[in-house]
DNA sequence: TGCAATTTGTTACTATGTAGCATAGGAAAA
DNA sequence: TTTTCCTATGCTACATAGTAACAAATTGCA
């Protein structure tokens, strides 16, 4: 296993860790170009990927942005997962719930009709608790 | 009302529909480029627009694609409505289920959080009947 | 030390989606 | 019928998201 690539894997996660919403991958970028003026868009996908592989950030499919995944993960620990993310459309604040009660439901539906489920896609876009209940102003 | 966008949209509505599998905006122009050799990908979006919000087609989030609602539909009946993606990875093809009881209690889940949901997005990727359980050779 | 493997940099490109403004054509009022 | 207004469309340009291909650098290991 490759530990060269870790350094940048680690800014990237530390990025993402810092903002309260999730971030683009050119959000991420341009958070980078201070420590390295010449990052490409390819490095930062690049780490992207390998901690997508390592479950420890989400990739939010309705945004095209990117979370760091609430769950604890101990140091050595991969373990991707599947996931229900709750997204504010108001503030922007996503919340990680897991379902696995749920997700079985889900999977054996889809099974009863020959379909083989290998990778779940659940979001849920609406208004935090925070944000509280629909405000005619923003 | 006006009507007069009624073209346009029938005419990416048909393309959809000929097509077995979803199609990106772009393969939409493609296809329209025929009859239309001067359209813009802003015309395309435009009509894709306004046919989510009558709940004609579905966007794929995962896949950035378009998709007509496999759902019936008399010409004025306009339903928006929330539904299960089952999308091949082998073949592309993708089927729609209604499984009103598993949103119910998603979203139940979401409001004891204090979370008040608006759209689900639920897509599942996987192999369908068709293409089989896992085979090593594609 | 020097080779092999892999990460990173770099350039360029493809894919997806939007803004802003001018124009045209239908609906509705005069 | 003619004018006015609203909105769809055409059009240019741009913004955002993601990838391919290859060169350069770095590390691990023989």
């Amino acid at each position: 296993m490759g530990k060269r690539g870790e350094k940048m894997q680690a800014e990237v996660l530390d990025a993402l860790k810092v903002s309260e919403a999730p971030m683009s991958a050119y959000e991420i970028l341009a958070a980078l170009r201070g420590a390295h003026p010449k990052i490409a868009p390819t490095t930062v996908y690049r780490a992207l990927k390998a901690l997508l592989e390592h479950g420890r950030i989400h990739r939010l499919e309705s945004l095209n942005a990117y979370m760091t995944c609430q769950h604890l993960h101990t140091d050595d620990a991969a373990h991707p997962h599947q996931s229900v993310l709750s997204i504010c459309d108001d503030c922007g604040a996503v919340d990680e719930s897991e379902a696995p009660e749920l997700l079985a439901s889900l999977g054996d539906m889809l099974v009863k009709t020959g379909f083989q489920p290998q990778r779940h896609v659940i979001e849920v876009h609406g208004r935090c608790a925070d944000c509280g209940p629909e405000r005619s102003v923003r």
